[in-house]
DNA sequence: CGATAGCATCGAAACGATTCGATCGAAACG
DNA sequence: CGTTTCGATCGAATCGTTTCGATGCTATCG
């Protein structure tokens, strides 16, 4: 940039701020400025030493688990994607950051932990100790980290009553490796269904739940009604259960959970539909608080439950 | 740095290498150096000026489309999380970027454009005045770039012929929004039936694929196969035939592309198998290189056709 | 007409590291 | 014992900006 001023003739900070437009500079000055930063082949402030200077990277770290299992859930995209949006508005980049510590060189302005079963990570250090913004979503509670969460509880109550109201009695779970949005959802289910019978723990995966459901009835259990964790556990459990000369709803009901759209289902889903992208853009918002040095409010976001034909009364022969 | 190195009685210089371990420093004045760190709560180096002095950011942004379509097909993530296990491995973070340029005060090192559909981008001149390495895959030819894709226009004969020793004579084809893969698998296609006809684009998608083929069919449309670009279209093909009481395969065959798995789906469809993860790992490894300033050769990839249940041989009766 | 604003410009000091070349002992060598 | 070598340490330059405070200079005001 220093060629550049001196090819315009103009003094280094003056080219500055042709370039950033933070002060004031004629009309004429800016054009020969930046004439001669054409001429030069100069494309502008090296983004590095404004950062520097400036103290910050623009980018906003997401701690995800693996790509290829954090996104196979659909609930992970419209979220993200909201994100995202707000972010990219205030000229923020995000950074994926997959399970491992190798981004530790990395200067972030900020990390989103976006709880995908990854409750073993903890905080690096390294980012606590720098004092780098943590904003948690659907986490265990870390000191000094912004939450946002939605109403888990609340609405796996819902569908819970939901099922007890069709007369279900024998109520069963899938659900997910322990974490907060499931020991969240459990208390739920328990309010209404204290002695709830859990298969057993498996990814939000459409085969995962095929066989976790699978093997739980070759072994002998019993349900009229199984409640799931995801939408496509409860897909997963759908098609077993098809697979295996049941009906839903009217020999099984299933109900899922995050309010995604499974078309290649030929029922709808009874299910807990989060504000997804709601849910992201509270996650953006506070990220941009607390860069901008704010304290930011956890969020806590309402859910709502949406009856499909996936739920149906309890068959009278239990 | 320079209070840490005053309190451990070194100079900054010595400081800074016993942080960083680029030249050797005896263990008793790194013990020195990293005690007063800790007793000044200092974190180590700071990595925007460490970046500043290095000229790099450590941080390869990825060009996507919105991320909840780009996501949306299921190929995207093995390929992507192969692209992200490789850089991260070298300590790169993997920036997204979504359509738009608001990214363009970020410093890159280097930017991977996987086209998604995103034909119209154009690289941004401002990564290309800067000298920013570009990696394109699957894409059309931009001068400078290094480019990685896979066979398309191979695989899509391959389907192709099998269709036809099948007996199939009349085939039509759902194809992409135009752009590079789309042109070279339809130039594969028309190898074997010259005068296939194109039933129109549609996204990656499920439902778009059955609207798709459905207004087709409304509109008299005739095959006794369908061509399609993705798994998922080919998926949401078989689904709305069914629908409207064909058998697949035997009043309809159906092929795919990409051999992502459709669990859901309860035949195995006939499909190109690209390798997807090493089309990451390729895709890395010339962005590695760029970066280190050599000349990565491009890379064409092979892909195997792999035939399921959802072709067979054509129907007598057309 | 003199004092006061206000605008454009400039010089110089950060921002926080890395790294080149020089210095200084001590060990190794003949 | 004199000389070379090597490892540890240091000082200073550098990376490329942004921004604070100062300096003219020209309108504005009374």
């Amino acid at each position: 940039m220093a060629d550049v001023a001196a090819a315009a003739g103009v003094s280094l900070s003056t080219a500055s701020l042709a370039f950033s437009g933070n002060k004031p500079v004629s009309e004429e000055t800016r054009d020969r400025v930046l004439a001669a930063a054409g001429a030069l082949g100069y494309a502008g402030p090296n983004p590095l030493a404004r950062n520097l200077r400036r103290g910050r990277s623009g980018v906003v770290g997401v701690a995800v688990g693996r790509l290829s299992t954090a996104f196979r859930d659909p609930a992970a995209l419209p979220m993200l994607d909201a994100v995202s949006e707000v972010l990219d508005a205030a000229g923020l980049g995000l950074l994926l950051m997959p399970h491992g510590d190798e981004h530790a060189g990395l200067p972030l302005d900020a990390v989103i932990y976006d709880i995908c079963g990854c409750e073993t990570w903890g905080p690096y250090d390294d980012l606590v100790a720098r004092g780098v913004p943590l904003v948690v979503v659907e986490g265990p509670a870390w000191a000094g980290a912004t939450y946002v969460d939605v109403e888990h509880r609340r609405g796996a109550a819902d569908v819970a009553r939901h099922l007890h109201d069709l007369g279900h009695r024998r109520v069963a779970t899938l659900t997910l490796d322990s974490s907060h949005p499931q020991r969240e959802r459990e208390a739920g289910l328990r309010e209404v269904f204290p002695d709830a019978e859990v298969i057993g723990p498996c990814d939000s995966d459409l085969v995962a739940a095929q066989l976790a459901v699978g093997a739980w009835w070759d072994r002998g259990g019993e349900a009229t009604a199984v409640v799931c964790q995801s939408d496509v556990q409860a897909a997963g459990v759908v098609l077993e259960a098809r697979r295996r000369g049941m009906d839903v709803p009217a020999d099984l009901s299933v109900a899922g959970f995050d309010g995604v759209a499974t078309p290649w289902l030929d029922v709808e889903l009874t299910t807990v539909v989060q504000p997804l992208a709601e849910k992201g853009r509270a996650t953006a918002r506070a990220v941009l608080s607390r860069i901008a040095g704010e304290v930011a409010d956890d969020v806590l976001l309402p859910v709502r439950m949406r009856v499909g034909g996936s739920t149906g009364p309890a068959p009278s022969t239990v």
